[in-house]
RNA sequence: GCCGGGGUGGCGAAAUCGGUAGACGCAACGGACUUAAAAUCCGUUGGCCGUAAGGCCGUGCGGGUUCGAGUCCCGCCCCCGGUACCA
């Protein structure tokens, strides 16, 4: 051991020995009841790791190294996201074929994985771009289309007019092409979607099941992603017509109020109007405002133009006229509203602008006197309110309705008009069917094959996968690169033999990121995506961590993947992930320059700049290293590469050592938090963590023949140690049940401050040479009653060291390792029981005496103080 | 607008059950050691008044409950995230 701590060399020695013995590989097996899966959203492979990456895997990696002391058998795997656009812009950029991109950039990332001493089974690694893998993709694929939950719709996509391509969304925003700037049109294509919808009900459902282990935030946007709304069906019968036109309205209640249909501008009733013609130019402007429209917030002004038509009401039987409105949305309920003015902002808004008449029929519920009734066919309020009302309340004017409660209206009346049969109760949702075609070349292929004779023929099972060709010509532009390798789009019907040509639309990546974590489980399986068996000793993941960014997407297609593998008999439980972390981002200051294109910025690493920072740390001036040139200072921007501003972990490591790196990400903030990078504060850890190295570098010697434990009367300083030391075991040991990692680690550091105290107050390190010796050896001429006496308090000091540098393994466990070692364990501490240290319960608490609180002689209350 | 989460020193933060506000760390300042620097160690560090002992104020703002409020209740202001005409 040497005297000083050198992170660098402890650190190759331990990753080593790690891998050579296999410390964190572990199996599914039966007899070992205490399992853990440990999980974090798998990594896209841009080219390096950053700071970012550091925090999100430091957190698992503690609370896995935490599990595995407790004695868990800790599932904690790695792998990548490794499909996605960047590999095929590389290729057009850079004519680097997407694979080999790719996997130099996997290959570099493991190193820097590896570098860090993160605690994965290397074994089950896994690729999404690999056969082995998208071989499944395909496989669910095909399962889902064999039970009608795959199916081809046309559906609109970016198209760029100058290029010929189709662009994603973010390619597209500002409504341009990111490449050439011309304006992005719609074009409908055909493509793949899957019926997420249908699961709607079970994703709302079994949220029950992970309330608590899922942050409340998390659950919130889902249920309003899914936007369930209750609420019925109303047929309104077109005059002169055989038409029916349908609305959806969760206030039926409000029906006599009614003073129009609105309906979507493209809606089919158009085809009966006499201004078919106007109505028609008036949606294709609708459509081109949409279009160019450059926030997707940035709100219309509400415009329409009556169709003519007139529609019966079916409850009053009133004649009303049929609009067409821009705020109406195709997409959602029927693509029609009944227009109610007096109780719904956007219709208030509408009829003001076109002066429609507006009619009250809800009050405000009062205790004082009954509403009055209005007269339906004269009331116009249209100067009396000034705003809808929008509130439940009583009905007024509507027929018998008139004097019910709108909760119980509501039911009714959807009851009435269900046995009448001009409408039904009914349930929407604003989840929209997940589209997963993509006109990629970059992605697990869909597998169906086109034949003239039979149509869309699923690729048979024994054929998957369908692989991706090694080549093919990236330009940017035209069509997908897939559709330009004949040899990968002609193929023969699998039913007929004729020549038939290969669908050319990959998956959405998030189909590969929906069941990646049941490979792990079984990652080498050839015949199956995973073995039924292995999958249930080690599923649900115990603790999945990630960025919040996916709290929607990503999160909302998994729970709906791994339902649907129970409806295939693949698993028998409904819910993926048991607890859910949501890190905050990891965020860093940018530093650019104009570039030439007007508005376009070039960044520069923070790595390349030189800063100079007034006292509080902002940044006053910057100047470029290379060439001596001021750069502009940009806000804090979540690290990546986007913005040039990723913190190189090799860097940290150099400086400070992987330890020191890791505890400083988990200490800076509680992980929840956005983390701002500075430097500055791993000075600290890395001196704690100096600090702890030459405690046990200076009573390694002392400490080897004392027992843990001795029986009998010890000093006080020894007895505070030790009431100290089973203190923060509870502590620290309730922090990590909480991911509170940050105070963790603050609990440790007053511990060794108690530690230091100690050992100058009991006179110990008096006894080896007093402070400031830095090489203290058991003298040899030591009495034999002093030895006792000493071990009395060694015991202590040997307790708590140990106890520190085990709560401190999974923070640093290359330290951690070697302490131990020093210790006197030898094997390593995983191979060699090592266990997470138990707290002694009367040892721990603090003794609390109750005290009476009196005011002018007058008992007022109770006051527990702790000594 | 709606939904969700927040607002505590120069900074990151702590206070898990309503009980000493600011633990732990960063930065800063002072000291020891050193020819010097680095490293290390010791000390000070919410604000105001005071030589001191000590006192007063202080958790976004205004009220309330309570012996006692950062924490609970009511009303505001501000910030962050999500969402965007969802009928």
């Amino acid at each position: 051991m040497d005297e000083k701590y050198f992170p660098e060399k402890i650190e190759e020695r331990w990753q080593k020995f790690w891998e050579e013995s296999g410390a964190f590989e572990a199996d599914a097996d039966a007899s070992r009841e205490k399992r853990f899966y440990c999980l974090e959203m798998l990594p896209y492979p841009s080219g390096f790791l950053h700071m970012g990456h550091v925090r999100n895997y430091s957190i698992g990696d503690a609370l896995s190294w935490f599990r595995r002391l407790q004695g868990f058998n800790v599932l904690h795997p790695m792998g990548w996201d490794s499909f996605g656009q960047p590999a095929e812009q590389a290729a057009i950029k850079r004519g680097v074929m997407p694979r080999e991109w790719t996997e130099k950039n996997i290959e570099h990332m493991r190193g820097q994985f590896k570098r860090m001493g993160f605690s994965f089974d290397w074994r089950r690694e896994i690729a999404a771009h690999t056969p082995e893998y998208y071989k499944w993709d395909q496989w669910f694929f095909l399962k889902m289309l064999e039970r009608g939950l795959a199916y081809k719709k046309v559906s609109p996509v970016n198209w760029c007019p100058a290029e010929g391509t189709v662009l994603s969304n973010e390619q597209s925003s500002g409504g341009v092409c990111w490449r050439c700037g011309a304006a992005v049109e719609k074009r409908d294509i055909e493509q793949w979607f899957l019926r997420i919808t249908d699961y709607a009900e079970r994703l709302l459902e079994d949220m029950s099941e992970i309330e608590g282990g899922w942050p409340e935030r998390v659950l919130t946007m889902q249920r309003n992603w899914i936007g369930r709304s209750e609420g019925a069906y109303i047929d309104f019968q077109v005059k002169d017509t055989d038409e029916r036109v349908r609305v959806f309205t969760t206030r039926v209640d409000t029906i006599y109020g009614a003073n129009a249909v609105v309906v979507a501008p493209d809606h089919p009733l158009i085809e009966h109007s006499p201004m078919k013609e106007d109505v028609r130019r008036f949606a294709e402007r609708v459509r081109a405002e949409r279009a160019a429209a450059r926030e997707p917030g940035a709100l219309e002004e509400k415009e329409g133009i009556n169709t003519g038509l007139l529609a019966v009401n079916p409850f009053s039987g009133e004649l009303i006229p049929v609009w067409a409105g821009n705020y109406v949305l195709t997409e959602y309920g029927t693509g029609a509203v009944m227009s109610v003015p007096a109780h719904d902002e956007r219709d208030f808004e509408f009829a003001q602008k076109y002066s429609l008449p507006i009619r009250r029929v809800i009050e405000r519920i009062s205790h004082e006197q009954p509403p009055a009734e209005r007269d339906p066919e004269v009331e116009d309020q249209s100067v009396a309110m000034s705003e809808a009302f929008t509130e439940y309340g009583i009905l007024v004017s509507s027929g018998d309705w008139s004097g019910k409660l709108s909760e119980d209206a509501i039911r009714e009346m959807a009851e009435f008009a269900e046995s009448r049969g001009f409408g039904e109760r009914a349930v929407t949702y604003r989840l929209r069917d997940w589209g997963v075609s993509r006109q990629r070349f970059w992605g697990a292929p869909i597998p169906i094959i086109y034949c003239d004779a039979c149509g869309i023929v699923p690729v048979p099972e024994k054929d998957l996968p369908v692989v991706l060709p090694e080549r093919a010509e990236f330009t940017g532009a035209g069509q997908s690169p897939l559709a330009g390798v004949p040899e990968f789009v002609n193929t023969t019907c699998p039913k007929c033999n004729a020549p038939a040509r290969r669908e050319t639309d990959t998956m959405d990546t998030f189909v590969d990121s929906s069941w990646y974590f049941f490979r792990y489980c079984d990652p080498k399986n050839p015949d199956a995506p995973f073995d039924r068996e292995k999958a249930a000793y080690w599923a649900p993941v115990d603790q999945y961590i990630g960025g919040v960014e996916h709290a929607v997407m990503h999160l909302l297609y998994t729970r709906f993947w791994t339902k649907f593998m129970r409806d295939v008999g693949l698993i028998d439980f409904d819910e993926p992930v048991r607890r859910l972390m949501t890190q905050g981002m990891v965020v860093a200051e940018t530093f650019y320059r104009e570039g030439e294109e007007p508005g376009s910025k070039v960044y520069f690493n923070p790595s390349d700049v030189d800063a100079v920072r007034d006292d509080k740390g902002r940044v006053r001036e910057a100047t470029c290293v290379a060439d001596g040139q001021p750069v502009m200072v940009g806000p804090f921007e979540k690290m990546g590469k986007s913005k040039n501003n990723g913190v190189d972990p090799n860097d940290m490591i150099t400086a400070y050592g992987a330890d020191a790196a890791r505890m400083f990400v988990l200490f800076a903030a509680p992980v929840e938090n956005d983390l701002r990078w500075q430097e500055a504060g791993i000075e600290g850890s890395l001196r704690f963590l100096r600090r702890v190295y030459s405690f046990v570098y200076r009573w390694r010697e002392v400490l080897r023949d004392v027992p843990r434990d001795v029986a009998g009367e010890v000093s006080p300083e020894a007895r505070r140690l030790r009431h100290e030391t089973h203190r923060t075991i509870e502590r620290v040991t309730n922090d990590f049940e909480g991911l509170r990692y940050n105070t963790a680690v603050a609990a440790m550091m007053e511990l060794l401050n108690v530690l230091a105290e100690v050992e100058v107050k009991s006179g110990l390190l008096d006894f080896f040479g007093g402070r400031g010796a830095r090489e203290l050896v058991w003298p040899p001429n030591l009495r034999a009653s002093d030895e006792e006496i000493r071990k009395l308090e060694l015991s202590a000091v040997r307790e708590t060291l140990e106890a520190l540098v085990l709560m401190l393994a999974p923070f640093t466990p290359h330290l951690s390792e070697e302490l131990w070692e020093a210790l006197g364990h030898a094997g390593g501490m995983l191979r060699s029981g090592a266990r997470w240290p138990a707290f002694d319960e009367t040892l721990a608490r603090r003794e609390q005496v109750e005290i009476a609180v009196q005011v002018n002689g007058k008992l007022r209350g109770r006051v527990l103080v702790s000594d």
